[in-house]
DNA sequence: CTGAAAGCGCTTACAG
DNA sequence: CTGAAAGCGCTTACAG
């Protein structure tokens, strides 16, 4: 007697039962199994129920490759990011991701490295996997390039906190002209005049956004915005943030909006740490972004935050209705962000020159 | 005369172009077409430059769906880890994705949110994507039925600092057991006697591992390494840590090796700082793995750290050896860590009860 | 060095 | 409510 081991549901890990096996099992035709498979309603609840049964006992997994083949749809979806090991791109990734799972939806996740190269060749990647739908945050919004491979794409596109021109997508923005407003609003509270702000520079929509919301904000309340206070770091890490430091107090800040991600942050708050400049005491800061570091660092750094969670849900909500409904008009979804004061802001001290 | 407007490279996004598509533009069979796309040497060289040229005519990509149906390899790898948000497994991920890349391959990350029922969920849906290997950094490598469930898949699978006993796995672990030496050393030698480590589960391998190198470093230092020095932290959060932190100063602890999470380290450093205790002169602190944090705190903390990205590229190496040689023995590569003083240590004071 | 043909595992009109 | 048949886009013996 030949050794016939098939259906014993684990142990002997052969062929994988495909939905040839699923239909002996439960006596039914592939066109029945693939319908309850898809929940299809027009099924007797009988024949429901046996080929569920079957599914259990051959532990059956529906083929992904195949069905991508036939519907033409991967179930996947591309998520582009400077890097997923930025805290916020990180947590953002991670909620997608989780959200995404629950409708048997991948996430394929590709870091650009900040590198307008790397973001070529990590969106080809992409491209190449063929994903259902992009979730971009890209390096330059302003890339003629960029957006040029973009309008030939024809799959769904929702952009994070970017704005590409004459390209059809969808967006997940932060409201970082309010955040800028509420962070001026604040130190200008404090008696302020001489406020710097650092951030990402503008061929990315909150650079251009942050910037113009800080210009107005000081404007309101009737302060000089002089260009030499704004300045824009040029890298991911600390030297940049030093470099940072040293224009802004040049500048005669005796505030800084750190509008930097956490590296860049580290190198300004180490450079003042050199200079033997007390926070908040010599230079008041408001960085953006809330994390472990900023609650704990010595003193508690005063920010301006906003939900990851809900930029995740937002954009995950937006792509499955795209994905629903491919005619939508373009989704705008805005997630505000907020001020939450510790103990880095206070009153500017005389300070002699 | 009908609207014919195929093969215009860019501009209407209709059909994707097929291989029957490319082998005609090209003048060849798909056949032949095929061997070129898949690096096949007896193709003649003109042939060759003929279908690359269709290639870029037609901006043609091969369907993954298609090849995977026929190939049964999906070129992608699933990675599983407590939460990508996590630095160190941030780094990991997005190191392991860029190396992968390079050979296209793609990365399915999933995060179980370090719980179990987590883990299962997101087992499951890397498995329905029929990943071609796994790579797996488990919430608890005793549970029975993990192990169960992964000796049924019949897919290479390498373990990031765990060991599953009874089933085939290649693994990439971490010397805990030195580095908890190196910390034990540096504080011995300090004139600490009292040192308390705050740990990751035995549930784990870096549970099981920091411990018995603490307790062989102990002894070899003449030190008494009770029990209560040795705490777990149960949860990723600041409450835990500040539960341990007590914990450890009950039992006497003039120094702490904090073998934790960032999130849970924090809540070590803010119950600290309640109760008013100063790092080094109160209480002397080693860390795990380095961050920004880590190095811009006040004081700078002494750490014990690795190279995240020889863990990442040890990880991509092994899984490629693997799926180019399945009948390879298991194997086990182990990545070092070092000891970097900062300013977190030094000798203990004489502190009144 | 090249090609015709079969088949991977699904889903979906179409027919009943 | 159910099934037979075609076909999605590839790769791979097999034959020449």
């Amino acid at each position: 007697m030949p050794v016939e081991m098939s259906r014993d549901g684990k142990g002997s890990p052969e062929r994988e039962p495909t939905i040839h096996d699923l239909a002996r099992e439960a006596g039914v035709s592939k066109t029945t199994a693939s319908r309850v498979l898809n929940g299809a309603l027009n099924v007797a609840p009988e024949t429901r129920a046996r080929v569920l049964a079957a599914v259990d006992l051959l532990n059956y997994r529906v083929n992904t490759a195949a069905r991508s083949l036939r519907t033409t749809k991967t179930f996947l979806v591309g998520l582009l990011v400077p890097a997923v090991s930025n805290d916020v791109f990180g947590r953002i990734a991670e909620v997608m991701e989780e959200t995404f799972r629950r409708d048997g939806v991948g996430l394929l996740i590709a870091s650009s490295g900040w590198d307008a190269a790397g973001e070529r060749i990590a969106l080809e990647s992409l491209l190449a996997r063929r994903v259902d739908a992009l979730v971009l945050s890209l390096v330059d919004d302003r890339s003629e390039s960029t957006a040029a491979l973009l309008a030939s794409i024809d799959r769904p596109i929702v952009l994070l906190d970017r704005e590409v021109a004459k390209i059809r997508a969808d967006s997940v923005l932060t409201d970082q002209r309010s955040a800028f407003h509420e962070a001026v609003e604040h130190l200008a509270g404090l008696g302020h005049e001489r406020i710097g702000v650092a951030t990402i520079s503008t061929s990315v929509r909150p650079g251009r956004e942050g910037r113009a919301g800080f210009e107005a904000a000081m404007a309101v309340f009737g302060l000089e915005s002089a260009g030499e206070l704004i300045v824009p770091y040029n890298e991911i890490n600390r030297a940049s943030g030093r470099q940072v430091a040293d224009r802004l107090l040049e500048a005669g800040a005796t505030a800084i909006v750190a509008g930097t991600p956490l590296a860049v942050t580290a190198g300004i708050l180490q450079r003042l740490n050199e200079l033997e400049l007390e926070i908040p005491h010599d230079v008041s800061l408001v960085s953006i972004d809330d994390s472990d570091f900023a609650s704990l660092f010595q003193p508690p750094l005063t920010v301006i935050t906003r939900s990851l969670d809900d930029v995740a849900h937002c954009a995950a909500r937006v792509v499955a209705a795209r994905l629903a409904e491919p005619d939508l008009p373009p989704q705008v979804e805005i997630v505000p962000m907020r001020l939450v004061v510790r103990r880095s802001t206070c009153p500017p001290s005389v300070r002699a020159e």
